[in-house]
DNA sequence: CGGCATTCGTTAAACAATTAACAATTTAAT
DNA sequence: ATTAAATTGTTAATTGTTTAACGAATGCCG
């Protein structure tokens, strides 16, 4: 059985993928799912999603595929989504607010605990029943709190100084929404994730794919 | 000079980043920058930006870098980001308002010209000045608005019958938010983005990052 | 019980992307 | 002018990821 050191990030990506679908075939009922099953759900190939599982350390069983329940145990603990993560939101505009109102945190065991901005309009009203705080705050209520993770939705221009400010609090994750590469010490973990990516590939593969005679083949 | 037949996704992305800086460099009145100054700013090494900008077929001058305002054209010439593309939303929920909202369509050229929903109490209503429709609606809307990319900001049960609801109504590139695989044939381009990614590498990096002695240089 | 078909775990090969290297080119300095 | 320093375009080496292959394990069927 195969240790895993370090996955590639890009089996990480599919993992969240494939636990969606784990988490919707354990709450239907099914108890055992092969790999290409799940390729055919997922638009993985079979192959890869074996060798995804082999860097897990998979517990298969031939002819009958995995059992449900246990590999997404296994995918949430590799990926460490049972311990829970106290996170904070700084800057409460259209990103911020939606974020708020979303459910994308629980799963992945991040608890939103604090809201900050500096609008003074903003600032004591309530969202999502988290009173918005001034940003001037965070020191105390991240000591206070013990906060470990940061969400950064604040315009490119503030991006930088929301992070230092999140770095000096002791936040040792950040989630950046700003189009710019965040500087902090090592030990700190900056994911960035450019909402405008998607719609940049879209618009580059809609060029190549109407020009593109044999477009790739769905695998 | 180097021909650019297909780029490498990760190029696509990293293009993305590099086209904000060129533009702040522009509006700063910057008319020369080197690829270790771009770099610098966007936390790509200098190789690697040279390298893409290799993909691209570059225009440099040795000891004095890249034009700007030329580069940045390049740049939105290769993504096809000047040609006007219009788009639909389906799905005015939280994270269909937090777009709608959101001023990232100009930049890549898409412009959003119809809301589609299936609850009674959207449809009639106006969101930045479009009203929203009953996606019944969606075939004739798309032909004679001549729209051809659509967002699918709708739960995962109802992504696959969005899908293809575009499609039969000559949709041909889908930003898809659902966490689900779309099945579309092969001339329609399909973006799938997981909001969840984000925080699920998070965690990952989080937990190696911390039992690391040697964390990851940064580059 | 004994073959047959299926699916896993693992290894190996093919492919893709990143990093490194360096000759060619341009500017600036002496 | 000539040299020195910087930076590009491009090729080569390295690293990483995906695809393919296949023996071993398991269930199924006659
Ligand atoms: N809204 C989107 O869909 C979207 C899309 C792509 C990228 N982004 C990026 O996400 C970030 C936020 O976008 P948005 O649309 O929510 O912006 P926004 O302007 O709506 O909200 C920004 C919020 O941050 C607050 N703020 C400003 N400076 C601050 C500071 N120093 N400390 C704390 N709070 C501060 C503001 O008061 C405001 O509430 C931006 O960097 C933007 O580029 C957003
Ligand atoms: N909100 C987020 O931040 C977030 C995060 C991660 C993923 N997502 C994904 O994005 C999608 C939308 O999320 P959301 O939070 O906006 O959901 P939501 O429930 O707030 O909104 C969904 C909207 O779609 C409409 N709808 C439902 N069925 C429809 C149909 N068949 N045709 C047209 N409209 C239909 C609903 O009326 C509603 O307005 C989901 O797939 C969700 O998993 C959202």
């Amino acid at each position: 059985m195969g240790e895993h050191k370090k996955m590639p990030r890009a089996s990480v990506l599919r993992m969240e993928l494939c636990l969606e679908l784990l988490e919707q075939l354990e709450a239907d009922g099914s108890v055992y799912v092969t790999s290409r099953q799940i390729g055919e759900a997922t638009g993985v190939s079979a192959d890869k999603v074996r060798q995804d599982f082999f860097h897990l350390g998979s517990e298969g069983k031939p002819k009958v595929g995995y059992e449900v329940a246990q590999l997404a145990e296994l995918i949430r603990s590799v990926l460490d989504l049972k311990t829970a993560k106290k996170t904070c939101l700084v800057g409460l505009g259209n990103l911020g607010r939606a974020l708020t109102a979303s459910n994308i945190w629980s799963r992945a065991g991040f608890e939103l605990a604090a809201i900050f901005d500096t609008d003074p309009s903003l600032i004591g009203t309530t969202t999502a029943g988290i009173r918005v705080r001034n940003v001037t705050e965070i020191y105390g209520v991240v000591k206070a709190e013990n906060i470990i993770a940061g969400v950064a939705a604040v315009p490119a221009s503030a991006a930088q100084d929301t992070a230092d400010l999140m770095v000096g609090a002791g936040i040792r994750a950040i989630w950046n929404f700003a189009p710019v590469k965040l500087h902090v010490p090592e030990d700190v973990v900056v994911e960035s994730q450019s909402l405008a990516w998607g719609l940049i590939t879209l618009s580059y593969e809609m060029k190549n794919n109407i020009k593109d005679q044999a477009p790739e083949r769905a695998k």
